[in-house]
DNA sequence: TCGATTACGGCAAACGATTACGGTAATCGT
DNA sequence: ACGATTACCGTAATCGTTTGCCGTAATCGA
C-alpha cells in the first residue's frame, strides 16, 4: 500500500470511513475516543487526505488562478504577492496558480482553458489586449473573474484599476511647468488599455498646455529593454531633439536610460526622463527617477478581495469598478527648470514647482 | 445541466463515454465518423474536460508547485519564469502553483502539505532554513524535489545552486585589488545556506589578502530594504569607517545605497559598494552598480528539467548537484584605485585591473 | 417502565473521468 | 458460405472522498 487511504485509516481505527472524514474536516460531532483513535491511525499510517478527490467531491478546488503578462516586469511582482497574501489569508489550504502570457492572446486563451479544465475557484487576470469573446461568453456563465491593472472596454466585469489618464497628465504635465515644450513619448507596443490610456493622457496635457501633439515625438517599441534602448537611440538623433521624455513603461525608461548612457549623455542635463511604474532602486541612485508609482501590492489585494467576495454571494451584481490613486514620485530626474527654451504663460499654474518657475 | 460531462456528450452523440474519453486523448483509433460526431457534440454543448477527475483516475495532476521566500525579491521573478517556462513547454495543460514562505519555516512546512495534499507531481524549491524533518522523509519516500538557489545540508537532493562562496570571493576580491583595506559586510539575517556561503567567500577574500577579519565589520540587519537602510546607516556612523561595502542581498545593498544618499554622501567617493544579485537598472544609473550576476533563469530552466527528468526516469538514482556559473558586472560603483590608504602586495595579482593599481 | 430525545456512527450513492476487458459487426480469404 | 481476423466500441470497475439517510444505543424525564 504506498500512499493510504481513507479507507485504510478507518480500518485501523476500527470505524467506518465516514466518521474519518467527520473527524478530519470536523463536520459533525465524534465521540472522543473515537476521535483519538482515528488521529492515532491517521499519524501512524501516515496518512495524508487527497486534494484530487475532496475536490471532485465538493466541486471546489481551493485554488484560484492568476494571469499576468510577465513577471519579470517588475511592476507584476508586487500584484502577485498582494494576490496571494489574501488568498493564504483566506484559507491556509488555498492557493494560486501562476501564468505568463507574455502578452499574448493565444497563449492566454490556452492557459485560460487549462485553468477552467482544473476548476480553478475563481481567475485574477491582466488580460492581453485582441479578440476575447472566450472571454465574453466566460463573464456570462457567471464564472467568477476579476480584471486587474487593465480592462477590456466591451467586456462587463469587476475591474482594479489605476488612473493611467490622469497619472499620465500629472506627469507630463509635471514635466511642462518645468518648462519642456519638446516632450517625447517612449511608447511600448502593447495590445493594453493601460498604454493607451497613458498616451491619451499625455496628449491631453500637452493639449492642456496649448502644446501640439507632434508624432514625430512618439517613439514606440516593444516592451524590452532592448528595444526601448533602440528607440531611445532613434529620440537621441531626432531633431531638434526632444528636451524630456515620457516613458510609458518601466522596460522601455530603462531603456531610455540605457541609451543615454551609451551616448554619454546625462540625466537630466541632457534629457529629462519621467517613467511610469516605481521601483525600489528609484531613490537609491542618480539620477533617482521621478516616477508615477502604481499601488501594485494594493491592486494584487484588492482584486483578490473582490475576487473572494464574487465567489461567496455568488449574487451577480453588476461589474464594480475600483480606481486606486497613482502617487507621482518627484525626484531628480527632471532636474529644475533648466531647461533652455523660454516658458510661455502656463495653463494650472500655481503648486508645487510654481517657485522654480521662471 | 450546469456544466455537462463526458457522458453527456456520449449521449448527444450516440456513443458510450469510453468512445469520448478515446477521441479526446486520442488513446484508441475511432472511426472518422464517430470522431466527428463526438466533436460536434462536445462544441455544441460546449462541454470541457474535468481535469479534476482525471487526475484522480490517473493520478498525475500536471502541475507542480515552485516554493520560493518571496517573489518581491527581483531575484526570484527570472527563476520563476525559468520553471514556469519549461513547465510550460513540457506539456501545455501542466502548469505551475506558486508559494512565497518568506523564509518562514512554519510557513513552508504549512505550504508544502497543502502541495502534497493536491498532489502535485513534483516541487521546486528554495528551501527555508530550520528543523525539516519533514522534508527528509518527503525525499526518503521518493518524491520527486529540486532544491533551488539554496539547499540544506543534511538533505540528499537534487538541487541547482550557484557558487556563493567563490562569487564572494571574487568580488570582494576586486574590492581589495582596487585597495582597499577596510571592507565592511552587509549581512542580511536569513537562514539561508545562501548568506553563509557569502560570509565565507568575503573571509576568504579577507584571509587571501593577509587581512584580518574584523567582526566590528559586519553590519547584521533584517532582509529589507529598510533594516538595510538602516545598518547601513550604522555603518557609515563607525569608525574609522569602512571604505567599501559588500552587500551579501539585493535588499540590503539598496538599504545602503539609500543611506548614502540620506547622508548626502557619495559612491564610490566617499563608499565603494558592490552587491549580490544584479538587476536591469543596475546600468542604467549612476554609480552602476558592481555586482556579481545569478543566472537566475537558468537556475530556473535547470532545476525544471532536473524535475521532469526525476518524474519520469523514476529511477532513484544519487542526488545530483549543479552549479551554475556568476558572472562579475564590473561597473562604476567602487571606482578605480582611489583609496586612501597605501595598499601594501596583493595577492592574486594579475588580470583586469591591474593596471590601475599604484 | 416507557417513550422521546440525543448522540454516534455505518452504508452506499454520488462526483466525472479513465481503462481493462470483452463483445459485435464488418471484412477477407478460400 | 463459413471461420478467422480486424476494427470499433460499450460495460463496468476504479480512483478517494463527501454526505444524505438511517439505525442503534444511551440518556433523560415523568
Amino acid at each position: 500500500m504506498p500512499v493510504p487511504t481513507i479507507h485504510d485509516v478507518a480500518k485501523k481505527a476500527g470505524v467506518s470511513s465516514a466518521t474519518v472524514s467527520h473527524v478530519i474536516n470536523d463536520s459533525r460531532p465524534v465521540a472522543p475516543q473515537t476521535r483519538e483513535r482515528v488521529f492515532d491511525a491517521i499519524s501512524s499510517l501516515g496518512y495524508r487526505r487527497d486534494a484530487i478527490a475532496r475536490s471532485l467531491r465538493r466541486s471546489k478546488t481551493g485554488t484560484i488562478g492568476l494571469m499576468i503578462s510577465d513577471i519579470t516586469n517588475p511592476f507584476f511582482p508586487d500584484v502577485v504577492r498582494g494576490v496571494e497574501d489574501v488568498v493564504y489569508a483566506y484559507g491556509q489550504d488555498c492557493n494560486l496558480i501562476l501564468c505568463n502570457t507574455e502578452e499574448n492572446g493565444e497563449k492566454e486563451r490556452l492557459y485560460l482553458n487549462v485553468l477552467l479544465e482544473k476548476r480553478v475557484d475563481g481567475i485574477v487576470m491582466a488580460p492581453a489586449g485582441g479578440n476575447q469573446n472566450y472571454l465574453r461568453e466566460l463573464l456570462a456563465g457567471g464564472f467568477p473573474v476579476v480584471f486587474v491593472d487593465r480592462w477590456i472596454p466591451g467586456i462587463e466585469a469587476d475591474a482594479v484599476v489605476v488612473d493611467n489618464v490622469d497619472a499620465s497628465y500629472q506627469i507630463v504635465n509635471h514635466l511642462i511647468r518645468l518648462g519642456h515644450r519638446r516632450i517625447a513619448l517612449m511608447k511600448a507596443r502593447l495590445d493594453s488599455s493601460a498604454i493607451e490610456e497613458r498616451v491619451e493622457g499625455y496628449k491631453a496635457a500637452l493639449a492642456a498646455a496649448g502644446l501640439e501633439f507632434d508624432p514625430a515625438y512618439v517613439f514606440e517599441s516593444h516592451s524590452s529593454i532592448e528595444d526601448g534602448r533602440a528607440a531611445g537611440m532613434r529620440l537621441l538623433g531626432s531633431s531638434p531633439p526632444p528636451t524630456a521624455v515620457f516613458g510609458t513603461n518601466n522596460f522601455v525608461t530603462i531603456g531610455m536610460m540605457n541609451a543615454l548612457a551609451q551616448c554619454g549623455l546625462r540625466c537630466p542635463e541632457d534629457l529629462a526622463v519621467v517613467g511610469f511604474d516605481d521601483f525600489p532602486w528609484a531613490s537609491a541612485f542618480h539620477p533617482g527617477l521621478t516616477t508615477v508609482a502604481q499601488p501594485g501590492y494594493a491592486l494584487g489585494q484588492t482584486a483578490a478581495n473582490l475576487l473572494f467576495q464574487r465567489m461567496n454571494n455568488k449574487q451577480a451584481g453588476p461589474a464594480v469598478k475600483k480606481v486606486l490613486p497613482t502617487t507621482l514620485m518627484i525626484r531628480e530626474s527632471c532636474g529644475s527648470a533648466t531647461v533652455k527654451t523660454t516658458p510661455t504663460a502656463l495653463p494650472n499654474a500655481g503648486g508645487y514647482y510654481e517657485s522654480l518657475l521662471p
